[in-house]
DNA sequence: TCAATAAATGCACTTCCGTTGCACTACTAT
DNA sequence: ATAGTAGTGCAACGGAAGTGCATTTATTGA
C-alpha cells in the first residue's frame, strides 16, 4: 500500500492509518461514498474523524464531493492528476433511482454551456438519475 | 387573484386562503425559495401546513423541486403549461455563490447526454454556480 | 534522548432541515 | 343537520452537518 502513502504525500495529507484505510475503502467502491457508509464500514472510528478526513482530502484534491441530489453528500475518490475545479474535467454523476447508488462517469464530460449575460459559471454539476447498468442488467 | 385560483383549480389542488397566498409570495419572487423562506414570510402558519403545500404544489406539478446542491430543497412555480418530468422541459438553474440565490433558466434547457449502455437516464439535474446577474452587474 | 510543539483523533453537544402521527377545524355533499 | 373529507396546527423524532474542547499521537529541534 506504498502507492496510497505515496498519493497522499503527494497532495500534502499525511498519510495516517485511519487515513490509508479509507482511501483504500474508497478505492475498492466503485461508487460514491457517504460519510455514514464510511462511518458503518470502519464502526470503531470516531464519526468526526471521518468528516474530518474527508474535509481534509476534499481540500487536498483527493476526493471530489457529489452532489446527487438525495441530500446526502456523497465523496468520490479524483482521478489521478485530474484538477475537478477546472471545466474540462467536470464530469457528469448518475444516481440509480433502483438501487440509490451514485457513481462517477469520469468519461462523460458536463458539456460547455452559454448563459445569458451577466451570468459568470464557476461550477457545474449534471447529475443524471434513473437505472444503472448493474440494476438494467437483470 | 382569480387567476391563482383557476390555476390551483385547474391543477386539482382546493385553492384555500394559505395555499393562494403562498402561491402568490412565489410568483411574486422571481428566484426559487426555501421551506424556511416561507416560514419566515407567514410566521404565523405552521412549518407542516407550508411543507405539504408544496408537497400538494409539487405533486400536481404547480411547482417543481430543485437540488441546487445547498442542501437545501428549493421550490419554484412552474411555467404554465410545463410538464417538467419530459425530457424537453428540463432546464437548468443557476445558484449564486455570492447572494445565495438560486434561479430557474427557464430558456435554457439541458441538453441530451448520451449515456454508457445500459444507463437508462429518467430524469436530469443540472445546476451552474457562480455570480449571478444581479451581483456581478455591481 | 527528551521536552516542546503541532497535528490528528475522540467525545459531547448543537443546529438545521425534513418528516410523521395525531388531534382539531373548516369545508363539502347528501 | 349530519356525516365525511380535506386542510391545518401542534408536538415530536431522526438524520446529517458542523463545532468546541480535551486527549492522544506524531514531529521537531535542542
Ligand atoms: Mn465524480
Ligand atoms: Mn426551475
Ligand atoms: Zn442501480
Ligand atoms: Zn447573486
Amino acid at each position: 500500500m506504498k502507492e496510497i502513502e505515496k498519493r497522499l504525500n503527494d497532495n500534502g495529507v499525511r498519510p495516517t492509518a485511519m487515513r490509508i484505510l479509507i482511501y483504500k475503502y474508497m478505492a475498492e467502491k466503485e461508487i460514491a461514498v457517504a460519510l455514514t457508509d464510511i462511518e458503518n464500514a470502519f464502526a470503531k472510528a470516531d464519526r468526526t474523524t471521518l468528516y474530518r478526513t474527508l474535509k481534509t482530502f476534499e481540500e487536498k484534491g483527493i476526493v471530489h464531493q457529489i452532489d446527487d441530489g438525495t441530500h446526502i453528500s456523497k465523496f468520490a475518490l479524483c482521478e489521478p492528476g485530474c484538477n475537478c475545479e477546472l471545466e474540462q474535467d467536470l464530469h457528469l454523476h448518475f444516481h440509480c433511482n433502483n438501487c440509490d447508488e451514485t457513481i462517477c462517469l469520469t468519461e462523460q464530460k458536463i458539456p460547455h454551456i452559454n448563459l445569458p449575460d451577466g451570468y459568470v459559471a464557476e461550477d457545474a454539476n449534471l447529475v443524471l438519475k434513473g437505472i444503472c447498468e448493474k440494476c438494467s442488467g437483470q
